[in-house]
DNA sequence: ATCAAATGTGGAACGGGTTCCACAAAAACG
DNA sequence: CGTTTTTGTGGAACCCGTTCCACATTTGAT
């Protein structure tokens, strides 16, 4: 493989020289040039990018932290992400951390071996503490992770709000509500709290079921969906994230009960298989792509220098009405 | 930010010497490692690995390519191969061509810039010839590249001959078959070729309608469906990819047809959509964890530099039943 | 014509690990 | 006790692109 020397010697020229032809940069001759580019030709010479960044301690890339890219809120998370990323000339790396107790930390630990040059993380297993102590650009998708580190996420707060008020104006009396595992410190659980308030608030009763967490396998969703249906709970509303209450109405289809006669369903995070069921779900849905391109914007300040405190982003949520609600 | 060379100093040893303790590689005294860690503690020091990465001309980092990782294949592939990368040591670089016809040649040109080892690549819009340009580990998903490219597909033949069999034994007569557009090379229009054969075979009718190439978008699919609706056209048994055959499902679904009674459907793929529609899809499941993984042992292979000519490789698929078939 | 500024160039030093070689001391062996 | 072998060490050279500095030539201004 030939470097930059190899070229220069063909060329006839130095090698600052061919580097300032390389980088645009400095003054350079357009004897200099045409030879140079013969010489490039002639050895089918590529620059060797490690090279360069080592030199300029940099790699372009930003590793994104996900739990699971097949959940569809990540798979469209990292889609917008990516093409963000791309935008700005960085490149993604890609980490399910699911899989495995350690990999958040070993992939955190890739900030400081150059390996990455900032992280966005949308996971949560390890100890606040862990991110505390690395002084690196990152970011954190719905997770307070410490003073330093700004957090890109929705108003879940008008989010519970809003599909409490749904639900009550649909005249519900009895709701399921699947509630996020609530041990661990996350803005998502503010919609948690806001939906029993108003539901409180109205007097409507709301039977509340705790998820496991990080369980976002589909096998898991489906073996509460029949759990619930065997301790035989009666109820007219269901408000649950997408996969779940997609599971749950479901097997209310099967039980032949009428969705949304019979049973209303609020989904939350309105991702695209929402769309995709029959009856369509009416959902509270996340600007999925805003969260991503705020992430990467927030992960491009930092990389560049600017530090950000306590830069915190709130988007907000937007109701968007299917057919398992008749208003 | 500390160098070997300040730890080395720190603890009055050589360079080279903290090199062998850092790589377990040759002889390090008792007394040198333990100045070495008191060293390394003090200042706090990381090896930079960018640095490593020159000199061995290694990065460990393996992109995978494909159109849109929100398309449920693509996530649960891209899922898939990240867990096995990370068990073979790789890191995976996550690379969407859909947005930027030139993303393709962009992250191919990591191969030759040193970022990449190696390249698995699932996407089809560049001309094969770039591919056959590059001497470098590079695997094909479902696709030719050329003599040097190994490929990793299923049996789509078989996969196009249990969908025909399957609606045949459902009793239909006139099915509505929806086809990717065949003008790009790829083993997946086998399916296509292999259903026609045995639905002629058995004397039942097919309608074929072509997709335009490198559409997976839904709203595509919901367009393509309203289409065929507004045409009246009658049929009573459907095979498409999954999100084409769900969204054709569901609008036979409102249009008041009873499923399976009234149009029985075979989906292709089987991603994880098919089981999370009602009634479930009948699917001929494509072994993406296999994909997966024989992609990741063959692209490891190739970075290690055995030479694999035309180890190409093939899974087979199977038919799941599902509630959209009767048989 | 004179001097300053602009243009152009080559190469050493650098970034931070790795490897290899020369050399030394200790251990093993006869 | 002499001689291999093993253990242990330091540092130069290398991987390859970038930057900076010293120096040369040309252009422009006065």
């Amino acid at each position: 493989m030939a470097s930059i020397r190899d070229v220069a010697k063909e060329a006839g020229v130095g090698v600052g020289t061919v580097s300032r032809f390389l980088n645009d940069s400095g003054y350079v001759s357009e004897e200099a040039r045409a030879k140079i580019e013969n010489a490039m030709n002639k050895l089918d010479y590529t620059p060797n990018e490690l090279a360069r960044q080592l030199f300029h301690k940099k790699t372009g890339i930003i590793a994104v932290l996900v739990p699971n890219v097949s959940n569809p809120f990540f798979s469209e998370f990292v889609d917008y992400a990516e093409a963000e990323l791309y935008r700005y000339g960085f490149k993604m790396m890609l980490c399910n951390t699911e899989k495995e107790s350690n990999a958040e930390l070993e992939y955190l630990d890739m900030l400081r071996r150059h390996i990455v040059d900032g992280v966005i993380t949308g996971v949560h297993s390890l100890d606040v503490e862990e991110y505390k102590k690395i002084h690196k650009p990152i970011v954190a998708l719905d997770r307070y992770l410490g003073e330093d580190i700004p957090v890109v996420a929705v108003n879940h707060k008008e989010g519970g709000r809003l599909a409490a008020e749904t639900l009550i104006a649909n005249g519900c009396r009895k709701v399921l509500h699947f509630r996020g595992a609530t041990e661990v410190e996350s803005p998502y659980h503010e919609r948690h709290y806001e939906f029993e308030r108003v539901m409180k608030q109205h007097d409507v009763e709301t039977i509340c079921y705790d998820l496991e967490w990080n369980r976002l396998d589909s096998g898991y969703y489906r073996e509460v969906v029949r759990n619930v249906f065997s301790m035989g709970i009666e109820f007219d509303g269901v408000f649950g994230v997408d996969r779940m209450a997609i599971e749950c109405m479901n097997e209310t289809i099967r039980s032949h009960r009428k969705v949304p006669g019979d049973v209303k369903f609020v989904a939350y995070d309105g991702t695209y298989i929402t769309e995709m069921v029959e009856p369509k779900m009416t959902a509270v849905v996340q600007p999925i792509e805003g969260l991503a391109k705020e992430s990467v914007r927030l992960i491009h300040r930092l990389v560049g220098g600017r530090i950000y405190k306590n830069k915190n982003v709130i988007l907000n949520v937007e109701l968007r009405k299917g057919d398992t609600t008749v208003v």
